[in-house]
DNA sequence: GACAACCTGACC
DNA sequence: GGTCAGGTTGTC
């Protein structure tokens, strides 16, 4: 489920629940979502205080005290709620917090998802975050121009998180709308000028979904288990035979990257 | 590149 | 019964 918009809500939504609270307990339900093991991963977070929410790519990242951090990788269905006193888990809990104010419970229907632990000083070293790529709404035009010279489709592309940290298969299509590209152009035969319109869709398309707080196409929500918005403003994606926005052409669907594949086939050539 | 795997559910 | 699903990884 979430691409950057949708974690970097879920940050935002819970970082002032979760700054300073300490985690008195936590209850491992389903023992393959965690890493390392169940009795390692809950007597290193108990006791530990959350010190502050980060987010890097479709990653969302804890500092603990004791130079400890998690990651939180949701996968396609993962979901992180903080529960006020009486209020009941999501359905799918598969872990739940204990904090000094409040639960914190990790929901995840496909069980996708993987919640792990490794030293806040050492994240670079880190399998999965050190082979990233640059942020989306960081990358300067010219360095992102740079990231365009392979003989790669856009689409997977854009999807690579070793080239772009962050987009997904919703966020891909629509700046791919946005920009009027194909989603199997070659990326190295953009114009400069394609490269940068291209660019500036992608900054559009993902400041606009933060604003909105995400996209809620199935189950994704925020913090405080809230739907985002941006999916009522989606041009594309999932938009299948309904009318193109700009020139009424029958959305197309196909399969890019073996991933479901949105696009006008007039607009964008 | 294409495809299966990991899971459960929605929809036709 | 079949298809599809905001992701990633591993195998041809």
């Amino acid at each position: 489920m979430p691409e950057l918009p949708e974690v970097e809500t879920i940050k935002r939504t819970l970082t002032p629940k979760l700054v300073g609270r300490e985690i008195k307990d936590v209850q491992v339900r389903l023992e393959k979502l965690v890493r390392p093991d169940p009795r390692t991963f809950a007597s290193q977070l108990k006791g530990a205080q959350i010190k502050a929410l980060r987010r890097r790519g479709k990653v969302l990242l804890g500092k603990l005290s004791q130079d400890q951090a998690f990651l939180i990788h949701f996968r396609l269905t993962g979901q992180l709620v903080f529960l006020s006193p009486g209020q009941p888990e999501p359905a799918y809990t598969h872990i739940l917090f204990h904090l000094d104010q409040g639960r914190l419970a990790y929901a995840d229907l496909r069980q996708f998802g993987r919640l792990e632990l490794w030293p806040w000083s050492r994240l670079d070293e880190h399998p999965f975050l050190s082979r990233l790529g640059p942020e989306p709404l960081e990358i300067s035009t010219d360095a992102f121009k740079g990231l365009l010279q392979r003989s790669r489709r856009l689409k997977d592309l854009l999807l690579d998180q070793e080239i772009l940290a962050g987009l997904g298969n919703i966020y891909v299509d629509e700046s791919l709308f946005c920009a009027g590209l194909s989603p199997t152009r070659k990326a190295n035969t953009l114009s400069p000028e394609q490269a940068h319109r291209l660019w500036l869709c992608i900054r559009k398309i993902l400041s606009e979904a933060i604003a909105l707080r995400g996209s809620s196409v199935r189950n994704y929500v925020d913090g405080h288990g809230q739907s985002g918005r941006f999916q009522e403003r989606h041009q594309v994606y999932r938009r299948r035979d309904k009318p193109c926005p700009r020139c009424g052409t029958p959305i197309a669907y196909t399969r890019v990257a073996g991933r479901g594949t949105y696009f006008c086939p007039r607009c964008q050539g």
